[in-house]
DNA sequence: ATAAAGGCCACCC
DNA sequence: GGGTGGCCTTTAT
């Protein structure tokens, strides 16, 4: 269960992006979630569950400024991040990654000072809350295989095509 | 408290 | 290629 200051104005909404539509959702301190979703509707079961209780305010245009200066700019927005002490750190580790390069699961294990966690390492990755802004796409296996992705190993390999650019 | 389930890895066959 | 055992965190009983 997920905490935003009852000052934070919740708004979310949805955008187009060069890899299909997203969701992202904000609290007055910045992004706190950014998915791919199926569907409108599972985007919204889906922050349902993370923020129960919470009422977010549909602003799609808000979404569109953002997601123009994420995917056009490559600028790095603020973001609200929420997870145990474990994921926060991992999570920390990957916006380490630069643009257009990929590192490991074992490598961000070794990279937090838990190198023996990798396999915790994936389940924090796989529950990272703002896809692309917090590269879990820039992950893969040891022996070189994509790995696991949230929305589809298609999306997962669009996105790290689309950065050799 | 305990069990079960993970976006893994090394090691075997 | 495939199966197994070990590893560690989270979530659901």
């Amino acid at each position: 269960m997920e905490y935003l200051s009852p000052y934070s104005e919740p708004s979310y909404g949805f955008c187009e992006t060069p890899f299909g539509e997203c969701c992202m959702a904000f609290s007055n301190e910045g992004i706190c979630a950014l998915t791919f979703p199926e569907s409108r509707q599972s985007a919204l079961d889906d922050l349902e569950r993370r923020f129960q209780g919470i009422d977010f305010v549909q602003n799609d245009e808000k979404v569109a400024r953002l997601a123009s200066q994420i995917f056009e700019k490559g600028k790095n927005p603020a973001i609200h991040l929420m997870g145990t002490p474990f994921q926060l750190s991992v999570w920390e580790a990957l916006q380490k990654i630069p643009k257009g390069h990929t590192s490991t699961y074992a490598l961000i294990a070794e990279a937090i000072g838990r190198p023996k966690a990798v396999r915790a390492v994936g389940t924090a990755i796989g529950a990272n809350p703002i896809a692309y802004v917090i590269p879990c796409h820039r992950v893969i296996r040891t022996d070189g295989g994509l790995g696991g992705f949230r929305w589809g190993l298609e999306c997962k390999m669009a996105i790290l095509e689309w950065e050799k650019k």
